[in-house]
DNA sequence: ATTGACTCCGTATCTAGGTACAGCGTTTAT
DNA sequence: ATAAACGCTGTACCTAGATACGGAGTCAAT
């Protein structure tokens, strides 16, 4: 049993955001025996790195917070993921599309002699 | 000369983002002649449609302060625009990373046969 | 016993890019 | 002439995901 600024420290996370987390409703509220003071075991540090892990994938807190409740659902697991899945590609897409203006845009801009007059902002005007 | 009502309806936004891109130094605060109207020549409605592209491209309101005022020095312009490439390209690169780890994933999950026991739950665990 | 480190709660602050509203004055249409 | 529609300023609010802080209580080490 820790309390939450060694738990903080061995997750690398601020005190606050843990505290933060449990306001938010993604882990409960640990028991607070001795004088009020939270006291954390093994499994809400699980849960905490969970939160990590499926934030780094994307997931916003919102939908973290959906994913642990389904624990024991795959199918509509799957599901959050597939529509995680469409919107990463449709942003790759965006992205893409938009590297493509950008780069022709900067290189008429290089290979441009004129100094005062400036493809990109032209473009944009 | 319009006033920013007509502005904003021909432009297409809001009236308080119009005051709102004012007050970030975006754009100048017309002269304001009869009783203390903003009246609009086509030279500011030519800038907000500037502002308007530049932000489709990615570029942040801060950067695009920028490149405004950098209208004729197209190295720099060009400059801001690579920059702005690497952290596409970057975040492309990211998202792709992302999208296969999801898709092996959820795949995983969808080949499924044990409902209770979600693949994609446990390779966050 | 005292001091520094830790915890508690509640609230405020931050970034970005706006959006909304209150309370007032003006303009326009009927 | 009157009411709706528009304009002004200044300030508050919104999302997301934290982070910080004030004021009070508590614990651990010297």
């Amino acid at each position: 049993m820790k309390t939450i600024g060694k738990l903080a420290k061995e997750l690398n996370l601020n005190v606050e955001t843990i505290r933060f987390y449990e306001r938010e409703g993604l882990i409960e509220q640990p028991i607070k025996p001795q004088i009020g003071y939270r006291l954390y075991d093994d499994a809400i540090a699980r849960q905490l790195k969970f939160i990590g892990k499926a934030k780094a994938l994307g997931f916003t807190l919102k939908e973290v917070a959906e994913l642990m409740a389904l624990d024991g659902e795959c199918e509509k697991v799957a599901s959050l993921g597939l529509q995680k899945l469409h919107i990463i590609q449709n942003k790759i897409a965006d992205l893409q599309r938009l590297e493509k203006v950008i780069e022709e845009m900067t290189n008429s801009c290089l290979d441009n002699d004129d100094e005062s007059n400036c493809p990109i902002i032209d473009s944009l005007k």
